[in-house]
DNA sequence: AACTATACGGAGGCTTCCTCCGTTTAGCAA
DNA sequence: TTGCTAAACGGAGGAAGCCTCCGTATAGTT
């Protein structure tokens, strides 16, 4: 994991200074909206990584940008965590967990998802690239439970993330709601046993 | 629907222009938030009401008040829905038209939507009771399917709601995509038959 | 008609956002 | 090392929205 900037390789490297910078922005932010969820302010993360107002906002224009850094990483660490999956264990099994990890990512980051929300209201074109990433990566789980035969095929990734996701939206909602509920989703998604059923 | 205050009774009757503008803040409001969302400023809530922001203020001392006198009405109106299918509709279908009804509402109220949830992060009170008020007509429906035998026991208001509920918050879903989702919600709350498997 | 509790309005202070531009420095070349 | 300059820094200050405060107006009562 290379520390390395989102900048078009075309041009001339960042300058060491503005690099640093970067990096330790994106680290105040991380931890700023972890703590303070959307009442976070600007000023606020600039001094925590010790760099001028002036300087965050040429390294990030508009305040979506920096939560769109952070949640790019965690984006990628749930498609890794879905590639994982799908090479150690079986398909049906892979799915369970991988959205199980979901669902632990998104408690964990509860405070955070609060301003990714608004986020999302102001710039609908991040909403959409990382909804895709992350269809993406249910994709490669849920694919592999239909193929086996175990997953109704009628579903695709973006129906479950629609179903799945939004469960999370809801602010008072606990970790072990949220692991029965998808219990009763992966009860509507399970390919229906041929002869007898076997439900519970 | 008589055109009544929420202030305690034991009091002195709202003064006539007060009462006034308290119903002209609520319709500038209801419209403003549908139209502009989380941008919409107090001030020009209270300019298309006509008012001064200090009436404003006196009226409904937090934004989240203004909001929360909005979608007062809505709920209301899901509750009466609520009562009105489970007197006329059978147990299992009923459940479904008012369900579909919910997702028609939030479809509809989208922008609105945006507002509240915002609302909700700042004072977790109005997400409470307005989320029982809620709870209480999906239970009006639900449990008539689950005394008739066509809805699994073990799932409760709560859990549906989370569950339907949740898939409204995403911000690019369509009505027609719900109403699929909302099929797959329902195939695993209902009731196995006990015997051969009909799935679809 | 007079009285007063109740309500109104908007100027202004406060906070946060964001831009602009004078100052500093990293990195390179001689 | 020294000098040069493109790149980056920083924070003052204007813009915008939030909310309070208090002098003014009026509904309702006697």
């Amino acid at each position: 994991m290379p520390e390395v900037s989102t900048r078009p390789p075309s041009a001339r490297p960042m300058r060491a200074d503005a690099s640093r910078n970067r990096t330790r922005l994106i680290e105040a932010a991380r931890l700023a909206f972890a703590t303070h969820g959307s009442a976070t302010t600007i000023e606020e993360i600039a001094k925590a990584a010790d760099v001028g107002v002036g300087t965050l906002y040429r390294h990030f224009p508009r305040r979506i940008d920096l939560v769109e850094a952070v949640y790019r990483e965690d984006v990628d660490a749930l498609v890794t965590y879905a590639v994982e999956v799908a090479e150690s264990v079986a398909p049906w099994e892979g799915l369970v967990e991988w959205l199980q990890g979901f669902l632990r990512y998104a408690v964990a980051k509860r405070t955070f998802l609060t301003e990714l929300h608004e986020a999302f209201e102001k710039s609908p074109d991040l909403a959409l690239q990382s909804r895709e990433k992350i269809a993406a990566a249910a994709g490669t789980v849920l694919k592999r439970a239909q193929h086996a035969g175990l997953a109704r095929p009628d579903v695709d990734q973006q129906d479950l993330m629609q179903l799945v996701g939004g469960m999370c939206m809801t602010r008072n909602s606990t970790l072990e709601q949220n692991i029965r509920l998808l219990a009763l989703v992966l009860d509507g998604i399970r390919a229906p046993i041929s002869g007898t059923s076997t439900h519970r």
